[in-house]
DNA sequence: GAGACGTGGAA
DNA sequence: TTTCCAAGTCT
C-alpha cells in the first residue's frame, strides 16, 4: 500500500481517536513540552497528568525560574515520580541554558537528560522538525508491523524512518504513540480498528507478541536500618550515592546497641526489593533532627515516607 | 549491550 | 499476592 495512504488512514484515525485534551500538546512552549517529555519517561500518562505536571509548572513557570531554584526545591516538586535523576538533570539543563532551549536535535542531545528519543520529540512536538519519535509504544507498533521479535535501535530507527509523515511530522508522532498506548496494547491490542491492519505482519500472522521480551528476577536485599529520634524530632540524613541522591532518608547503621525493633517496611525497586528492618533508639547528638512538620519541607522517597508513617504508627513521633 | 535507576496502578 | 509494566537515559 502507498505510504501516502498509510498517513492519510493515521491520520483519520488520530482525529477521531487522539488525546487531543493532552495539556501539553495544547501548547507551543518548549519548556512545558520539555518538562512532560522527561516526566512522562518510564511513567504512566496519569500520574504525570494528576499529580505532576500542572504543580511543577506552576512552581517553575519558565525555564529561568526553574534555573534560579535551589536543587532542594526541584527534588521536594518531584517527590514521589521517581527516577530522581530526571529531576537533577532537567535542573542543570534549565541552568545551562538560562532563557531558552536550543531547536536542533544535536544540540538538545549534548544536554544532560536528553537522549535519542526525548531530542526527537522535542524537535517534532516543539518545532515541527520531521524526526520519528521512538519510544516503547512506537517500537511495539514498529515491532508488530515488521513481525521483529528484538529489532535493535538502528533497525527500528530504519523502520520508523521509512514510515514518517515528513509533512506532518508533529500528528504523525502524536498518532503513532497514541495507536501504541490506545490500540496495540502489550496484552490485547485492538486490531479492528487499527490503520495499519492492512500491512501489519503480526496482525496476518495472528500474533502480535512483539516484541519479545525478556523477564529479570529481582534480589531481595534485607538490611537493618536505625531510626533516632530525641523527642518530637527524627534524624536524617541527604543520600549522596547515585541512588536517591538528594532525598531525605534513613539508613543502615552498625551499632544497635540500646535500640528496639518496631516493624518492617518494604519498596520494590526496578532493580531489587528492600525490606528493611526498623530498629529505633533515643538520642542525642550532632546529626540533623527535624520534627513532623519540617519533614514537609524535605523530599523524601517512597521507603523513607513508610518509615515516618511507622514511626507516627508507633506514637514515636 | 546489559544493568542501574523509582513508583503506583492494573490484571 | 505477584507480575508486568509506563512517552528512557546513562554508564
Amino acid at each position: 500500500m502507498q505510504l501516502k495512504k498509510i498517513h492519510q488512514k493515521l491520520h483519520a484515525w488520530y482525529k477521531v481517536y487522539g488525546r487531543h485534551d493532552l495539556p501539553w500538546r495544547n501548547t507551543t512552549d518548549a519548556y512545558h513540552i520539555y518538562i512532560s517529555e522527561i516526566m512522562l519517561q518510564q511513567t504512566q500518562v496519569k500520574t504525570v497528568l494528576e499529580r505532576y505536571y500542572f504543580q511543577f509548572l506552576k512552581r517553575f513557570p519558565t525555564l529561568r525560574d526553574l534555573a534560579k531554584a535551589p536543587e532542594d526545591d526541584v527534588l521536594k516538586m518531584w517527590e514521589g515520580l521517581g527516577y530522581y535523576t530526571r529531576a537533577r538533570n532537567l535542573h542543570a539543563c534549565a541552568k545551562l541554558t538560562q532563557s531558552r532551549l536550543p531547536d536542533s536535535y544535536d544540540a538538545l542531545l549534548k544536554l544532560p537528560g536528553i537522549g535519542k528519543n526525548t531530542a526527537a520529540a522535542l524537535c517534532a512536538f516543539a518545532y515541527h522538525q520531521p524526526l520519528a519519535v521512538m519510544e516503547a509504544n512506537v517500537k511495539r507498533v514498529l515491532s508488530r508491523i515488521y513481525a521483529y521479535e528484538n529489532a535493535s535501535d538502528s533497525v527500528l530507527q530504519e523502520a520508523a524512518l521509512s514510515l514518517l509523515d515528513k509533512k506532518n511530522p508533529y500528528d504523525y508522532n502524536q498518532a503513532m504513540m497514541d495507536i501504541g498506548s490506545l490500540l496495540c496494547t502489550p496484552k490485547k491490542p485492538g486490531c479492528s480498528l487499527c490503520p495499519f491492519a492492512s500491512i501489519c505482519k503480526a496482525y496476518d500472522e495472528g500474533y502480535f507478541l512483539y516484541p519479545v521480551k525478556k523477564k529479570k528476577v529481582v534480589p531481595i536485599r534485607e538490611e537493618k536500618w536505625l531510626v533516632r529520634t530525641w523527642q518530637n524530632s527524627v534524624a536524617m540524613k541527604q543520600r549522596q550515592g547515585k541512588f536517591l541522591h538528594g532525598l531525605w532518608g534513613f539508613e543502615k547503621l552498625d551499632d544497635y546497641h540500646d535500640s528496639v525493633y518496631i516493624g518492617d517496611v518494604t519498596q520494590t525497586y526496578s532493580h531489587f526489593k528492600q525490606v528493611a528492618k526498623i530498629y529505633h533508639s533515643t538520642v542525642k547528638n550532632s546529626d540533623k533532627f527535624f520534627t513532623l512538620s519540617q519533614l514537609d519541607t524535605l523530599a523524601l522517597s517512597g521507603i523513607d515516607k513508610k518509615v515516618v508513617n511507622l514511626l507516627k504508627v508507633k506514637k514515636i513521633l
